[in-house]
DNA sequence: AGTATTTCTTAACTTTTGTTAATGAAAAGC
DNA sequence: GCTTTTCATTAACAAAAGTTAAGAAATACT
């Protein structure tokens, strides 16, 4: 029913070095939490006491700035996700973090978090491999923005995350890039003619 | 006179709960290499093997991208940096990191580090403590190319990252905000009026 | 000191993006 | 099934950024 089948793969897919056990441990005080489309998972504005992992459903994170939202990324099924620098840093969160589709969520709490690594601490050799893994897609993202114009943009998104284009609307594709729905449509005729 | 004490009490500000005396240890490991301006620290194209800490100088870090570069950021005295992606996860490096100014810099070879967890596991409380805290960093900047127009990037630069303006040319400073050294020009005279 | 190089600015022109508004198509809600 | 809302496209115009080139100012080098 509520095994954690399928956050202990994803686990273990990410070569920690941790053992298959403990890692059974760590997937087990990670409960499920169920959320309907447009829920908020993480809001802003306070600090963060949980992050998550996407076991079914599809988790969208934005920025609120001056009224406006921005949207940051989407997170599929098997991804790891969170307000993780406001929870880590005790800071006041600005990623909000809501339910796209309905999900199954499953949140690792701050306090469980913290007696998991005093219990055994080897865990911090996931809390490193997660934390470089996240370094590295961030990074990808950064370089995404410096060195690619929005049409090399919208077309490494195509190439590289073409579920994006299944599930999610255009308009929240050009907020990635960086431009307004109007561009990208634009950009998208240019591509074809 | 070769004593990290810089790094050191850079390593302490950290709090990573790691004792005073790891620290040290940790410290002692990285020998201090010195690099003239325009030297390359790391190159790309092969998979990098030592990260660093800035102990004097200014480095630079830029993309390479079909013969033109892009320059990422800077880091001055008292910063961690490096190719950690590449050094951690074995992918060719694609950062270039390069002394902008005559640098001593102190380096961590991945073979000093890894020996380093092993003797000492409590290491990888340090380990998660600076990808964490570059893992900030990049979400702030990732927010930064998302949320704001290139006028409020220069605007942010100059609010917080003052340090630039004083040894770093403008056409550098273009680079990082996304936009050619000519439209930088531009904004400064809009600003101006 | 004098030359060469780098850096910044400005101008003119092209290309791209933002903005606002209107339209039609698709999807969601009841 | 019908209405309402959301979404994508297009047009027209304004604003901003890219490109190329030229010139002035600052810096580096010998």
């Amino acid at each position: 029913m509520d095994t954690p089948d399928f956050l202990l793969q994803k686990l273990t897919e990410l070569n920690s070095g941790v053992s298959a056990v403990l890692l059974e441990d760590f997937a087990r005080a990670m409960p499920l939490k169920k959320f309907r489309k447009g829920e908020t998972i993480a809001p802003a504005g306070k600090v963060a006491s949980e992050v998550f992992f996407v076991e079914k459903g599809c988790v969208r994170m934005l920025y609120y700035l001056e009224s406006k939202e921005v949207t940051a990324s989407f997170f599929f099924e098997g991804g790891f996700t969170g307000p993780c620098i406001s929870m880590m840093f005790k800071t006041i969160n600005q990623q909000v973090f809501e339910a796209f589709e309905d999900c199954h969520i499953r949140t690792l709490n701050f306090d469980t978090y913290m007696s998991l690594l005093r219990q055994q601490p080897c865990f911090y050799q996931l809390r490193s491999t997660i934390a470089e893994s996240i370094m590295a897609d961030q990074e990808l993202i950064i370089r995404f923005f410096l060195s690619f114009t929005p049409m090399e943009r919208y077309q490494y998104l195509i190439k590289n995350q073409p579920q994006l284009f299944m599930r999610v609307p255009q308009h929240h594709i050009a907020s990635m890039i960086g431009i307004t729905p109007v561009s990208l449509s634009r950009i998208r005729k240019r591509i074809a003619c």
